[in-house]
DNA sequence: ATAAACTTTCAATAATTACTGAAAGTTTAA
DNA sequence: TTAAACTTTCAGTAATTATTGAAAGTTTAT
């Protein structure tokens, strides 16, 4: 395969990905490209690269800025502002677990914890059904935040020393 | 807190949930519901429930049955359809993972062996950034997919048992 | 101060995604 | 068969989400 059609097929894929997870398809296209950019990329050769305006390409690198994805690199005797993206790819894992978890995790532990304690009769089929689920889920979402928080902590490999081993 | 506020809460967050994973908001509103009754439910109930019309209850609980997490149930002597949620949380989890696996794991995973061998100067910078950050993909993309497998065989519950051994 | 070079914002618009409801389809009972 | 009871489909519409582009804002050099 040649290379321009490898990397606009990496890139259309990377999208594709992206929004099947929520995630805004432009925003995870322009990750692509920065990705795989041996050098940093100014706003103007990010848009002319997707064929974005001036503003999408400023959102939604913003947005990759606070996902802690990319940064801005400024080259000296240069006014434009350039972006490089984090290359490292368990590092780019472990940072989208990072903001995901902030952003969604920890809502729904605090909703669930609201939940734990509910009025009315206890006996009813409604209600023990209800916390019974509730139950499961603090459970569920505190052991999984545990584990997020072992894989995410800089100094505790352990886990992932483990996962390797069990991974023949 | 009382029962119909904390339901209310319950099915609002599933559904704010899934939308931030992809996950249409009314079908994960449909799984929240069926989650927590106690009996089985029929789509007329399920509209009333969510006041949403009949073809919009009608595809997503079909769609909520093609992800595994729902089924038909037949009350003898009842020509309505009725439809129940798997309710172990475990097994909720397994039956989303394995299903994302397949629609988008295998797929990503196809296009990037494809892409690790491309035409060109292998050694122009702009190849040899994209090679290596393949290559990466590759690997971590195939180590998830071993973890993710470990994860799914019924009976190999290895994983589990060591990362609940890790969480305290 | 001025203006050139650049970035950010946001109202208007486009594109995408989800929903409705009535018609068509199917199943069951008599 | 027929028709009642139910389910499915899908064209039209509504709601949501993303994008544009021009104006406003900012920074830097002189």
């Amino acid at each position: 395969m040649e290379f321009n059609e490898a990397k606009a097929q990496f890139i259309q894929t990377w999208g594709k990905l992206g929004s099947e997870w929520g995630i805004n398809r432009t925003m995870a296209q322009v990750h692509a490209i920065l990705l795989i950019s041996p050098k940093a990329m100014s706003a103007e050769e990010i848009m002319n690269e997707l064929s974005i305006s001036r503003g999408n390409a400023n959102m939604n690198i913003r947005d990759l800025i606070n996902w802690n994805l990319v940064h801005k690199e400024l080259i000296p005797g240069d006014r434009k502002e350039y972006f490089t993206a984090e290359k490292d790819i368990w590092e780019v894992a472990r940072r989208i677990i990072k903001e995901r978890k902030k952003r969604e995790m920890e809502p729904v532990l605090k909703v669930i914890n609201q939940l734990k304690t509910i009025e009315g009769d206890q006996q009813s089929a409604e209600i023990k059904e209800f916390s019974s689920m509730i139950n499961q889920l603090d459970s569920f979402v505190g052991k999984m935040d545990k584990s997020v928080n072992l894989l995410l902590n800089e100094n505790e490999n352990k886990l992932f020393s483990i996962l390797f081993k069990l991974m023949s």
